[in-house]
DNA sequence: GCTTAATCGAGACGGTACGTCGCGTCTTGCA
DNA sequence: TGCAAGACGCGACGTACCGTCTCGATTAAGC
């Protein structure tokens, strides 16, 4: 991937691509997932449809790229308590999630990858890998220091909590308060019983 | 809609309106919710296009109508704990996303719905009502045999709920087990740590 | 084809099939054939392409229909004489083939006809037609009146002096002369060696 | 054109010429004139495109210079007779417009030299020129021995002759028969009237 | 032997058109 | 008024070519 793979021919724009990646996040903004077409971003961006498709195989992919390439950089959380490292963590899946452009995006984008059994199989390992790979440090540190005991499913977490974020901000439409990642971390570690 | 708009010309057809909701389930399980169109509803119908957007103003309300109007019957669960309770509400929840034509449907059809401010403003009102009822009845009667201290942010565990099995089976794909529900439960009711 | 085919759904609106037809003229006067694309006729008619390939399946059906409707109407020559017969019916051939939107479009309707085979099968059937009909005619009476003796290759003829007309005026460019279906007449009638 | 260009940098590889040459042959032969495309032709010769855009200016140029460089050789036809002479002329338009490839290009080749001003000022000093310098030796030729009198309007026997068997065998497909050329010959010289 | 410059295959580039499909509305005749 | 049928304007789809351009590599002729 990463090999110079040494092209023959005249090698891809660069300042095609990321216009092309600029025009797809301008039109997500202004008219949503579903009001954005191929053609309206070839159009914006001043290039072809075939620069893209030669890019990207569908709009799926090539949103995804555009909006979701933010790498989860930083140090992984270490606050002291589980709680608080996965209320961090959370913190990160709100803002991604509630990022405008995102959000915009985030259920129409979800539901075309869900709809296609190629795209379906890549969800966790590329839309989710991320965070999962901060998850498993977290609940490493957490039984190591006894605070956790017992197998924990990671998977199952993550999907907890990022179905609830985006079930929460981004289907329902509640509004994102500076809250909502401790209550989800609070639920997710102690329960609800006794708060 | 649900007024009686005593028609003064010829009353519709009930069998024209169960051969459309029939024709959108076929479909639906057939080709997905996408690939699903108005033209090929009626046509499998044996109906005009007309007389579905004389009764429906598109296609999510349709479908919606077509597959989750079973109303969630049955007495509130009463396991005696609330972990008990909460895993077959959960439980109800996991059954009615992975019913097959409601599992093909739900990604594009909440896409649908939160795109559209008329029909999001719904979804709480609607989609989850049924469930919410029962939650809340369900937490009445754990403050009141004690079970349960302090308040309890219905909604945002609804959700967390909600989000959880609809993350997890219908858009990561991951298979329907029988513990899943109680899983989530636990989760929600104790927490991770002291498992 | 002439009958009533009894139409079930809306009937087609006449309208838009004018329009379509009169746009056609109108760009192929503009733009010739080959600068005429389907897209542009439909915008120009403001009709949607759908509502042109219902009517026609493509270019050059819609051309031909467009262009070449005129049927040859008026009396059959009858001048007296075998040469001003055919001077005439050949005059008929010059005036349709040098009209401009006709001239316009010919060589690229040919070329079209000529590149499929179902649309080949037809160039006589529809394309000469008229033409031969009238000319089987003057040949019986010249016959009759023995001006003509032996039999007659009346497609051969036809095609000569179609052929003529279509490579001196369409595709070499010669201007229209006045004497051109005289000239063409007598070469096919007495030859040239004795001018 | 003809010119030495004396260049200053790599000369053009005559392989190249002779490969586009090549593909061109059998990509019309295989598709046709309209479905041939100089992608495909550049692909087939396993050339560039820009190695055939920097020898021809376009797609009908470099078909006609592939098909027709055939240059009439041979004696001037002298059989006797004028109708013998025009007979066996005809007889070389016969076969150079049925040959294969040059009957599937025709009809699209000239086609396109008519939309072009550019080639279809072309057309007649290339494309008739050899078969007109033939004809007007047989007329001078037949005016000397007395066979000819008057004037011959020379370019318009050559338009009626190519067109003839351009429209009765490229644009009507009527099969190629011995007699063809004798025929037409003779119609030409002789006329229709006294056979 | 070095420089210069045009050529080579490959393929990316911005465009334009293709023919198809679905949208939501409309217009028929019949019930 | 409802109904089946289907035409309507619109706009997007993904593909194919157009003729131009940009790569690195090659191949002579002029210095």
């Amino acid at each position: 991937m990463t090999t110079t793979e040494q092209a023959s021919g005249r090698p891809r724009d660069r300042r095609t691509h990321d216009a092309i990646i600029r025009a797809t996040e301008e039109l997500i903004l202004e008219h949503g997932y579903a009001g954005t077409s191929i053609t309206a971003i070839a159009s914006r961006a001043g290039a072809g449809k075939d620069a893209i498709y030669r890019r990207w195989s569908g709009k799926p992919e090539l949103v995804y790229d555009a909006l979701f390439t933010a790498t989860d950089v930083g140090p992984v959380p270490n606050t002291g308590t589980l709680a608080g490292d996965i209320a961090q963590l959370t913190e990160n899946l709100v803002e991604e999630f509630s990022e405008p452009a995102a959000a915009a995006a985030l259920p129409g984008l979800l539901a075309d990858f869900a709809a296609d059994p190629v795209l379906r199989a890549r969800l966790r390992s590329t839309f989710l890998a991320p965070a999962r790979g901060r998850m498993v440090e977290i609940f490493e540190r957490a039984a190591t220091s006894g605070e956790l005991t017992g197998d924990v499913p990671v998977d199952l977490i993550l999907d907890t909590l990022a179905g609830a974020v985006f079930f929460h901000v981004g289907l329902m439409g509640e509004p994102v308060t500076a809250e909502l990642a401790n209550e989800l971390a609070y639920v997710v570690t102690h329960g609800i019983g006794t708060r």
